[in-house]
DNA sequence: TAAAAATACTCCATAGGTATTTTAT
DNA sequence: ATAAAATACCTATGGAGTATTTTTA
């Protein structure tokens, strides 16, 4: 069965062309490189390497399999790193809902802050209100959400990011000693708390 | 160190999205293969499943990571396939020399036999003198070439494809009993063998 | 004849197996 | 209560090391 570590070690020899010297430079023996090598050429199923005892040089096919296995080796970063952005949080989608008031407040600098500081984040945006945001959250169509306290709500993390004046422009609508925005979202959502945190610093 | 061991069992579990019946797929017990799979999850810094007792789902980071491990494969098979083409002389370019008098006679029927039976194979074509062959064989500048006898060098291998009545068309240019054309080529040439056999059935 | 790859063997790290425990449903 | 993953421990395959031989430039 082919492993990576033939295609490491044929890297290594295919760009030394010597097995000593490659050997050395992935830290084990002359002769266990050889055997891995062999064995690399018998899964293949054709030679990598013309080699006298004396010299050693790519076959054709050695050359362009060499080619492959460099783009090969190069997805794979790719690929893990990927990964790892992901975990991060630093790519995806992000659902958001808001309630209309916050459209033209806090919203507008938190988003670009957002889109600047992960640009590899896609953003989509729903104008709800706020129980419907409650509801959005609990049937995981959204990730977070601005709204307008108060929430009655333990299964979600709220943080006041916004507060006005009592007998400010909102009065109508907000209950006396609850005006502002909030920003909820459900527990465990990995990149909530520092895009908060990040983000509140500048707008409170 | 990552190995492409771990890649194939953590696409089996990503794909049956349970740890026995994965196992049982890639025939090995299930505690080495959780293992495996958390082996791989150290190595590349982040959670590939969510997994509780009794159920197994991949995060979305898996799932991305999942993607492109069988992107990754499809790539390996890739790399072997082609190597494997260019150790049998299917793919590459063949570089072939003529004498003006067979680009009318033999040269046109092979050509089209072999790019037929051959297609990834390019043809570099080059009008030669008999002599100018022999040179370009010895300098590596050429694979193979069509010419007429006599040739007088024993580092060649040279095959009779066509032989024409004495006192035929090309008598002024040959001499007497060894009218006709020839093939020749280095020895060692790979794909000559299967060529010239197949081809000269067809025109002799 | 000297440099370098191959061969012959030995050893041990670790992949894989078996038995058991834990836990979520 | 039970299915399924994790844990603990053991076994043995094969990857890597050392010593030596072979070869060709």
């Amino acid at each position: 069965m082919i492993e990576l570590r033939h295609l490491r070690y044929f890297m290594a020899v295919a760009e030394e062309l010597h097995f000593g010297r490659a050997a050395e430079r992935l830290h084990i023996a002359q002769p266990p490189l050889s055997q891995q090598i062999r064995q690399l050429e018998t899964e293949l199923g054709f030679q990598l390497f013309f080699r006298t005892k004396r010299r050693v040089r790519l076959t054709e096919a050695g050359q362009t399999f060499a080619v492959e296995c460099q783009r090969l080796f190069r997805q794979l970063d790719q690929a893990i790193e990927m990964g790892r952005q992901v975990s991060r949080g630093e790519v995806g989608q992000l659902v958001i809902g808001f309630v209309s008031s916050t459209a033209y407040n806090v919203l507008p600098k938190i988003l670009r802050a957002f889109r600047t500081g992960v640009p590899d984040v896609s953003l989509e945006l729903h104008e709800l209100t706020t129980d419907q945001q409650l509801q959005w959250l609990q049937e995981n169509r959204m990730d977070i959400g601005f709204l307008r306290p108060p929430v009655e709500e333990d299964a979600v993390i709220l943080k006041t990011i916004f507060r006005e004046p009592v007998g400010g422009g909102f009065a109508r609508n907000s209950c006396p000693g609850q005006r502002g925005a909030g920003l909820v979202a459900k527990f465990g959502w990995g990149i909530f708390c520092d895009f908060s945190s990040d983000v509140s610093a500048r707008i409170v």
